[in-house]
This record gives C-alpha cells, sequence and structure tokens, in this order.
DNA sequence: GCCAACGTTGGC
DNA sequence: GCCAACGTTGGC
C-alpha cells in the first residue's frame, strides 16, 4: 500500500464537498500538471490519501482511498490528462496544519513542506504515520 | 494583495 | 534546444 496527499482549494472542491459523494466517490479531475498526473498514475485501488485543504486553512483534515486508477480526464478533451477517482474514507480528529508539519523535524522531507505548488503528492509511510499520530487518529 | 517558485509557451 | 516572457499556485 502505498501513501499520497490531495490538495485542493476547499472553495473549488472541499473535503465536506468529498464526503458528500460518499462511497461513490469523485473523479480527481481538472490538473493540468505532469509531474502531478504522473504521481497520479502510480496510483493503485485500495491506495491511501490525505485530503489537504490549502489557501486560507493550510491543513491535512481527512482521509481519502483510491477506488478508481488513472483514467482520462472527463473535463477535456484532451488525452494527455488523466486522474483517479477517490472517496472519503473520515476525519482526521484533529486538523494537522502546515505549521504542525513544518515543526516536526520527522516531516523535514515532506514534499508537502519543500514544494509548495505541487498538488498530488507522494508521502512516504513514515510521515503517513506521524501526520495520523497528530491527527489523532489510526494509521 | 503581494511575491516567490515553478511550469509552460513560443520566438529564435 | 535555449531562454525570455508570461501565467498560475499557494504561502505569507
Amino acid at each position: 500500500m502505498n501513501y499520497w496527499l490531495f490538495k485542493s482549494e476547499p472553495s473549488t472542491w472541499s473535503w465536506e464537498d468529498q464526503v458528500a459523494k460518499g462511497a461513490v466517490g469523485e473523479e480527481w479531475d481538472g490538473v493540468r500538471n505532469y509531474q502531478a498526473r504522473n504521481v497520479m498514475r502510480e496510483m493503485k485501488i485500495g491506495d491511501r490519501g490525505f485530503f489537504y485543504h490549502s489557501q486560507s486553512e493550510k491543513a491535512v483534515v481527512g482521509i481519502v482511498e483510491v477506488i478508481a486508477e488513472a483514467h482520462p480526464d472527463s473535463t477535456t478533451e484532451d488525452e494527455r490528462w488523466e486522474c483517479v477517482d477517490i472517496r472519503a474514507v473520515g476525519p482526521l480528529k484533529t486538523p494537522v496544519t502546515l505549521a504542525m508539519c513544518k515543526g516536526d523535524a520527522r516531516l523535514a522531507g515532506m514534499v508537502l513542506v519543500n514544494n509548495t505548488r505541487l498538488s498530488v503528492q507522494p508521502v512516504t509511510a513514515e510521515e503517513w504515520r506521524v501526520i495520523c499520530e497528530m491527527g489523532g487518529v489510526a494509521p
């Protein structure tokens, strides 16, 4: 099992929107960045991911599961762009803010901390464990 | 609202 | 294939 992080502006697509989709889930569409697309191509069904709110909130707020592997993005005719489908698993008991991540030496190498502009990222097993711990949920 | 970082585009 | 110009993202 691998771990990932999905970044979204809450005003565009929030954790609450994702939860509202329930088990059916939703395409993680609209990605127009090769690096982020390549990350999504690595994902397998059953992989887990963090749902991160960018902009005003800047915090990991929930956990999602990959329910469909990379396929063409239905929001464009351009066949270069692909996306996966994800469903909400559950919220963190305590949101884990970017400031908290920056303040923890164990997360110093995290993509979230070092490459702010990448919207879909890999997360290591260790980072996953640490953030779940800070968020008050089982890994 | 500003700006740094970074990705993309297009002229040469 | 290089690089300047431009656009976008996201933290502050």
